[in-house]
RNA sequence: GCCGAAGUGGUGGAAUGGCAGACGCGCUGGACUCAAAAUCCAGUGAGGGCGACCUCGUGCGGGUUCAAGUCCCGCCUUCGGCACCA
């Protein structure tokens, strides 16, 4: 067969048909199929693409042949970095690139022959959906959980700009190789952290990977524990966060990160230049320097000194830089004796180390850091760790000087970028009403085409005028717009909901449509976006929810991640290794249905694996092989007759297969699933050289073979369906059943085992009761043979599998 | 360091605690052919035996069980994620 005009015909026939429409009247029958949309890189469609998209296009079409009406849309996550840089690179215009890109792509997506309804496109650099971007922007902000304050952020001294943290490598900055630092600046966030527990509980609700789950619990980190305050000698207090409170009366000495709001005022004169310098040299280390487990635990004393309100205890105040600012309150007390870091800042600044907890083992060793009985603790001797924790907050708590807190290390998520190819920021800021929302009838707020977006240390939306300057929305007066523009992955947390009303100008949605049409039922896509995009989706949902739009908790109910297609060589495919196989240059050759099947048949779904040439030589080998058991299938008449033995073998085969690949595809399995028709197919030339064919079996089973294919083979299915003289799509068919008739055997072959030795097999009839089957067993020669002067102590009998004589 | 996943023939990869290696690639042999290609059929974990068969075999070491790739304990290796979170 010639797929490559096969796949055209076909192609220009389910265009011509809409065969891929929505239908709208059966929305309470929707399935709504979700891949991750693609950043329009000028690199086009690669390997991982296909890999996504093929696949996931054949489930949504067996979803469809089981008759449910699948929603299926396609778009491009269009803002971001790469065409910043490009166009930086190259003086092209992120937005004419983009749109050229996003063109070309669009062809090479609709060779996938997936079942797309392009007439849902989105693309998220344009003003119809970006306006709606900035509409769930002001939402958020309108109910508190979008605001503006300082924060640091990685800074790029050569290029004056900041920097993402996927920008920066090892400390530097990935163009100019400069030492990132941090620099303090004024932001958005989205208050993410809000709904930490409620992320954290769902996740139990959802049909996910088991890693994506534990990625985003170790994310969202819930840490129980509790705050204990510390007076000052001056009068004021402060609060440290731990989860060890048993451990209080060890305290000796407390530690407040050097950007702790009372670290100028506490410090003593006689410790001010020490306490600066230390600060200045924080200021030059990188977050994520700063963050690294393995470096040297550094610190200064302040001069000052914190009462322990257990103890009444003065304890010293150290700043240092394994405190994070950001975490908790931005302060620890130091327990060196059951802490590893307080035990090896401690030994190094010669503070004094208490043992408070003992060892049940009667180990001495310190630090000693899991839970035993506390000792040295004056009126809590003698309690467990267990029990301490919850007296001692409890009496801090009625002291009013404490008690259990929660902590997650979950952050608000910070969504501004100094940077020109991203959504506009809806704010204008005015000296006299401070920051105020753009008025939604005057969204959206288009990015300007004309501006200088080369790195010079400024917003390049601060750099164009006409765009800049504007008038307060409140007073009239000249105002100033946000400078800024949003992470893009702010655009990619609602499209989902966008899709099922793409085309609305009046709303972002239409919540009366999406809720019927979400939750998305089956979302595909790669396992890299654990932490980002599936968890900021799901807080937009669980927002979008509470401000009354969603009636729904969870946007993306049933979950798969698909695995990586490397290189031949096993690496990861990349244009420096020159190991990239292009998905072009073989659906050319053997077009598009063979590179899904080989795709779809040679790896495991979720696990991916190094690309191997000569596997999908064996696909055409096998579509080939199809071709010619249908044709001979349909060479004769068909006319009833009396089912023979032989008939009867292939039935069972062609049923358990239906069976089988149901199974298989319903749980992305597609290589077995393959591998089962493969099985089918090699019956069915079993069956072939049968004297006495019955022709009606051998075609039905042909036919059933078409309609198991459809899926993943859609032109090649579809070609042969018409071949046979049926009329209509093959994907309009209903996907086969099994017949649970043919699926009875009248008998079965078991193994015989002696102590768990395979020794013999047996058949027996369907009916035979186990007492039967072991006489059976004992009866065959072999087996009379090895029981010669043994004697039998068990035996087991597992029903059409085997029976296991247990022998002395 | 912590969390997660994985480790099976020459190879990609299969196996609700129940016949390890399905299906495919490769290889070997046969049929067809003057020959080749294509196709079809058969074989193909290792070792031993003329043979029917026997022994060993799922990263390593133990264990539970009539039975372990699968469950439990202790390791090793690889990959992915997180990483001073108090």
């Amino acid at each position: 067969m010639d797929m490559l005009q096969v796949e055209q015909k076909w192609r220009d026939k389910w265009e011509k048909d809409k065969l891929y429409s929505f239908d709208k009247s059966r929305i309470d029958k929707k399935y709504y199929v979700l891949e991750m949309f693609s950043y329009p890189s000028a690199a086009k469609l690669h390997a991982g693409h296909w890999y996504n998209y093929g696949p996931a296009d054949s489930f949504a079409k067996f979803k469809r042949m089981q008759g449910y009406e699948v929603f299926e849309p396609m778009g491009f996550d269009a803002f971001g970095l790469p065409a910043e840089n490009y166009a930086i690179k190259t003086g092209i215009h992120p937005k004419d690139s983009t749109l050229k890109n996003i063109e070309t792509m669009e062809e090479q997506l609709k060779k996938i022959n997936g079942s797309f309804d392009w007439d849902y496109e989105i693309k998220t650099c344009t003003p119809d959906y970006y306006r709606w971007t900035q509409w769930i922007f002001l939402q958020l902000y309108k109910n508190g959980l979008a605001y503006r304050k300082e924060a640091p952020v990685n800074w790029c001294p050569s290029c004056q700009t900041v920097l993402a943290n996927e920008q920066v490598l090892d400390g530097s900055c990935e163009r100019c190789k400069t030492t990132v630092i941090r620099k303090n600046l004024t932001q958005w966030f989205f208050k993410i952290t809000q709904y930490a527990e409620e992320l954290l509980q769902d996740l139990d609700k959802l049909d996910w990977p088991a890693k994506t789950i534990a990625m985003q619990k170790n994310w969202i980190g819930k840490s129980v524990g509790g705050e204990v305050e510390f007076a000052l000698e001056n009068g004021g207090n402060f609060r440290v966060f731990t989860t060890r409170a048993d451990t209080l009366h060890g305290v000796s000495y407390v530690v407040l990160s050097p950007e702790h709001p009372l670290v100028n005022k506490l410090t003593t004169e006689d410790c001010k230049k020490a306490v600066e310098n230390y600060k200045d040299m924080c200021s030059k280390v990188s977050e994520i320097d700063r963050m690294s487990s393995t470096r040297e635990k550094t610190g200064v004393f302040i001069g000052a000194y914190a009462i322990n309100p257990i103890n009444n205890k003065k304890v010293p105040i150290w700043i240092a830089d394994y405190v994070l600012y950001s975490y908790g309150t931005g302060a620890v007390m130091g327990v060196p004796s059951h802490d590893e870091r307080d035990f090896a800042f401690a030994t190094k600044y010669n503070l004094p180390i208490t043992r408070v907890i003992s060892n049940p083992n009667g180990n001495d060793d310190l630090p000693y850091c899991e839970y035993g009985v506390l000792v040295n603790s004056d009126e809590d001797n003698g309690l467990t760790s267990e029990q301490a924790i919850i007296a001692i907050l409890d009496r801090l708590e009625k002291m009013g000087k404490g008690g259990k807190k929660v902590n997650y290390r979950l952050r608000d998520w910070l969504v501004s970028r100094q940077r020109y190819w991203g959504c506009p920021i809806p704010i204008i800021h005015c000296e006299h009403c401070g920051d105020v929302p753009v008025p939604e009838d005057q969204l959206p707020v288009e990015l300007p085409y004309n501006v200088n977006f080369t790195p010079d240390g400024k917003s390049p939306l601060a750099k164009c005028d006409e765009y800049i300057n504007t008038v307060c929305p409140v007073c009239g007066r000249p105002a100033k717009r946000d400078e800024d523009t949003l992470d893009t992955f702010v655009c990619s947390s609602w499209y989902y909901l966008r899709y099922p009303d793409s085309k609305n100008n009046k709303q972002a949605f239409d919540p009366e449509i999406i809720n019927k049409m979400l939750p998305v039922d089956k979302y595909i896509g790669g396992a890299e976006h654990a932490c980002m995009h599936l968890l900021y989706a799901r807080f937009f949902t669980k927002a979008l929810r509470d401000l009354g739009y969603l009636k729904f908790d969870e946007p993306f109910t049933s979950l798969v991640h698909q695995g990586t297609i490397l290189g031949p060589d096993g690496f990861k495919m990349s244009k420096s290794r020159g190991n990239v196989v292009s998905p072009d240059d073989i659906i050319c050759k053997v077009g598009s249905d063979a590179f899904r099947l080989y795709l779809m048949f040679g790896f495991s779904y979720i696990e991916g694996g190094p690309w191997n040439e000569n596997g999908i030589e064996s696909i055409t080998k096998f579509m080939d092989r199809v071709e010619r058991i249908v044709k001979s299938a349909y060479s004769n008449k068909a006319v009833d007759k009396e089912l023979t033995k032989q008939d009867k073998e292939l039935l069972f085969v062609l049923n358990s297969t239906i069976q089988k690949v149901t199974a298989d595809t319903e749980i992305f399995s597609f290589n077995t699933a393959i591998a089962r028709i493969m099985e089918l197919v090699n019956a069915l030339y079993k069956y072939e050289q049968v004297e006495d064919k019955n022709y009606k079996v051998f075609q039905d089973a042909c036919y059933k073979l078409i309609l198991l294919l459809a899926p993943f083979t859609p032109c090649f299915a579809e070609e042969l369906h018409e071949q046979i003289g049926e009329k209509g799509s093959v994907l309009n068919k209903n996907y086969p059943t099994a017949e649970t008739k043919y699926l009875v055997k009248d008998e079965y072959e078991l193994a015989v085992q002696i102590n768990s030795k395979n020794r013999d097999k047996i058949v027996v009839p369907a009916d035979s009761d186990n007492k039967t089957i072991i006489e059976i067993a004992k009866n065959s020669d072999i087996i009379k043979k090895q029981l010669e002067g043994k004697t039998i102590v068990k035996e087991i009998v597992i029903p059409k599998r085997l029976v296991n004589l247990v022998v002395k």
